[in-house]
DNA sequence: GCTACAATCTGTAGTCGCTACAGGTACAAG
DNA sequence: CTTGTACCTGTAGCGACTACAGATTGTAGC
């Protein structure tokens, strides 16, 4: 499998990328089109596999299509690592805010479904809290 | 305003709810049809506006809209806050789950980050990790 | 009453990132 | 050749919105 060309179907099986989504990201121009087969078959090489690759663990990571456009567009320039530094930052400032964001839902949360736990009560205070004064 | 109709403008900026997604949740029938004025436009009460309000306040715990409905079906039961407590206790480990998945993704990237330090280097820390051997 | 402007209506389509068919063709194995 | 699997294109849908376009209604001022 180091020169031979492969299907869709393995490509996924190697990415772990479902087959409508490397259809979708082929359609989107996240990926390039691949040679086809005379039957009309995608027929992917290493490169793509790598590259693929690449997006899944990008997309794992949280990146967004959009910066994951940003950071293939860098790859060859001098200044590679300036600037997806300030992609990654950017994106681990994002990854802070929705920690702290979701840390002061959960506390809220655990404070209300604490008040719950004699469970029987008609008054509930989740509820109360939903239906504050309007 | 305690008594008067209002609109669903008004509606909209006393509860922040977009006028869109208002009519969105008429749609979905997560909200009430309001009667109208004989030229069509909507009529809102009192108590339609404590229902966006209960829903936006939902929302913005990070409640789905299909939690927000058993949330709602659940009301004036009996058993509302044992089982108002099974839905927030459900939508509180998911935001644990979240915390997680996040804090591990910063730890990564942060990592990676770092060994950018010096910015100009042709290979970079953060590509390295994306592009692991395929 | 008229005019001008703002508010509101319905219907449709799009965002983001997928995901799931339907109906048809290509490919591989026996 | 037959059978079963892989793959194709096109379309539509998911969740939670969001944004028009074109038309009608409502309000304020003259």
């Amino acid at each position: 499998m180091s020169i031979k060309n492969f299907g869709i179907g393995a490509l996924s099986r190697e990415t772990g990328c479902n087959i409508e989504t490397i259809r979708y990201y082929e359609r989107i121009g996240l990926i390039p089109e691949p040679p086809r087969s005379n039957g009309g078959h995608r027929s992917y090489s290493h490169d793509h596999l790598r590259l693929l690759a690449f997006i899944m663990r990008s997309r794992a990571l949280g990146f967004s299509i959009s910066e994951i456009r940003q950071l293939l567009s860098l790859i060859g320039n001098d200044k590679t690592c300036e600037q997806v530094q300030s992609v990654t930052v950017r994106h681990l400032k994002e990854i802070n805010r929705k920690i702290e964001e979701l840390t002061r839902l959960r506390s809220v949360l655990e404070s209300a479904a604490d008040k719950c736990a004699g469970g029987i009560a008609t008054d509930c205070p989740v509820i109360d809290i939903l239906y504050e004064n309007a």
